[in-house]
DNA sequence: CTGAAAGCGCTTACAG
DNA sequence: CTGAAAGCGCTTACAG
């Protein structure tokens, strides 16, 4: 037997299509009589509702939102932080009847979810500008928002205070005596300069770019000239593990990391070149994500609230959806002191 | 200006409407030089490719995997177990080009995603035998793994031998000299039985059930009839939490956990009741979420290997979607002991 | 309260 | 290598 339809329901109840289409998306258009009718009919013909893919068609929406994270789902769903991100938005787009999709990177044999997924906008978190899924997206046209990712073009964009966050970070080991700092960060240079301006091409409009700017402020208004080491990549890879090795060796006298998990690599790294924290090396993290708190020592980071900008970003999409005025927004950050930051040897309180 | 479609790129190009559409989605069946400009005229009138609604209803597939969760997505992704099997899942369905779309439950206004989000199968796991997501999957007919769920047809199951593992954490304590034990659980009524037995429908076959029966197996084969205090909840909720308070007020000498979660919540208030991990009691949890190994005291409990179950989800839809033959996959736990159980007091070596 | 008409954008055999 | 025909399953105004 074929599958069941809204012809097939019509012709056994003897009405046409568009009434039996009335009676599940439009109740009040028929009489309840008719529609308990119609109910039962379906029911026993095994019709659990329109099809979805037909109505979207017809509707010209689907319900479904997408995702484009820079890693596969696989890498970015390793991140606490972009969990607590995903799980944000899932939840607010729940509230609003929105289905969030995760989108992975094109692949070789030239699929490209971003392309060819069925959705009725998205969200752009933490990408490269050229990226695969980005570009597919703007090419339809689909309503976005981006976050903490390089600006597409005039859609809404959410991001944190990252120079600010940075800037205080960066004081607070000022504060303390530290002169011999290092910055490790990720999507730089052998030169330790950020990767898109070297390459000449788009402003370095992102969250990397805003923290280093951050921290630099701060430093070079103390005549502090820091170390700058990196990884091409976008997280803790071995290139950086290999760099930060190489940075202990002759080690400063405190680190400011682009995540908590690059901080917590330094602080398992420093343990190996007999380093303690903090008395030998200060270090600071980025996020407070939840391992922050509960590791040893409990790690000094930039709070953000992963909650309210998951919010934010799903918030702004839906504004956008339905025709709603939207706004950049930008989420503030929170110096928070542990104890994984001290004052240098040799300097006292 | 309209949205472009094939109908307009035909059109601009004099050509029919599905010879666009082969230029697109079968690049050989036109001459190499015509397929180049259509996709110039294509590209000139910003036209980013079949839309995947319509190809979706033509096509009859859709490319999207939804998974059902017991609880919202909020909930499930503070869960570090969840979040695991998810990403799995989605690294493994982006290898065969398909997306996950998270469906989140019905709400109060009728919605239901598993009813009217468009895709090709679905994933269920660890879900009440009635949830309503379930329920509107089963009646789409849609192709369905289930995972840690209570079977819904004849669909293939992937599920832990929760059995075994929990008889060697039961033995394991037994083993140690203790003899009063109590077990914490979820979906239980007050008198610590299995709620869908007690309601009489549905056989407990659902993880919490397989691990009740294997504590039960190890447990009463040695003479030992443990407490049994849950919740009636399907995860870590306030009438545990005061459970465990009355529980530990007359504490036994050993509890085991349904999860690491639980297990943790367990020492955090046994800290609270001067009770010492593991000299005044031990504690076994279960999973090995990334948590277990870095909290303190380190905590003994059940692997699981969450990358594995996730594949093999994944797989089993595949294949399904594939006509392929299926099978139902149990896998493999192993017990960690690591810092957080010892002998009772008392019990020498 | 119910239905005839038109259309959403695409693809799949099939014929030429 | 290219196109005319039929169809995927549904909904949206509009008329009665």
């Amino acid at each position: 037997m074929a599958r069941a339809t809204l012809q097939t329901i019509a012709d056994e109840v003897g009405v046409s299509r568009m009434t039996v289409s009335n009676a599940f998306s439009r109740p009040d258009q028929l009489s309840a009589e008719l529609r308990e009718r119609i109910l039962a009919v379906a029911e026993r013909v095994g019709y659990a509702g329109p099809d979805p893919a037909g109505r979207a068609l017809a509707r010209g929406r689907t319900g479904v939102i997408g995702m484009v994270l820079t890693d596969s789902p696989r890498d970015a769903f390793t991140d606490d932080v972009a969990v607590g991100f995903v799980r944000a938005v899932a939840g607010k787009l729940a509230d609003a009847n929105y289905s969030l999709v995760l989108l992975h990177g094109s692949t070789a044999d030239g699929r490209n979810p971003a392309r060819d997924v069925a959705m009725d906008g998205a969200i752009v978190y933490s990408c490269v500008p050229r990226a695969s899924g980005v570009t597919a997206l703007r090419e339809r046209h689909l309503p976005l928002v981006t976050v903490e990712s390089t600006p597409i073009a005039d859609e809404p964009r959410v991001n944190l205070d990252d120079a600010l966050g940075a800037r205080e970070a960066a004081q607070h080991l000022l504060d303390l005596g530290h002169r011999d700092i290092a910055l490790v960060v990720t999507s730089v240079n052998a030169a330790g300069e950020p990767l898109s301006e070297a390459h000449g091409r788009d402003a370095v409009d992102d969250a990397i770019g805003r923290r280093l700017a951050g921290w630099g402020a701060a430093l070079s208004a103390a005549g502090v000239r820091p170390r700058v080491i990196g990884t091409p990549g976008h997280d803790v890879d071995d290139i950086l593990r290999d760099r930060i090795d190489a940075l202990l060796d002759q080690p400063p006298t405190a680190v400011l990391a682009f995540s908590d998990r690059a901080a917590l690599e330094i602080i398992d790294q420093a343990r190996d070149h007999d380093l303690r924290v903090p008395e030998d090396l200060s270090v600071i993290g980025f996020d407070d994500s939840p391992l922050a708190a509960r590791v040893t020592p409990p790690l000094t980071t930039v709070r953000q609230d992963i909650d309210a900008k998951g919010e934010a970003a799903a918030a702004s999409l839906l504004a956008l959806l339905n025709g709603d005025p939207t706004a950049d927004i930008t989420l503030p950050t929170e110096l928070v002191v542990r104890a994984s930051t001290a004052p240098p040897r040799g300097v006292g309180r």
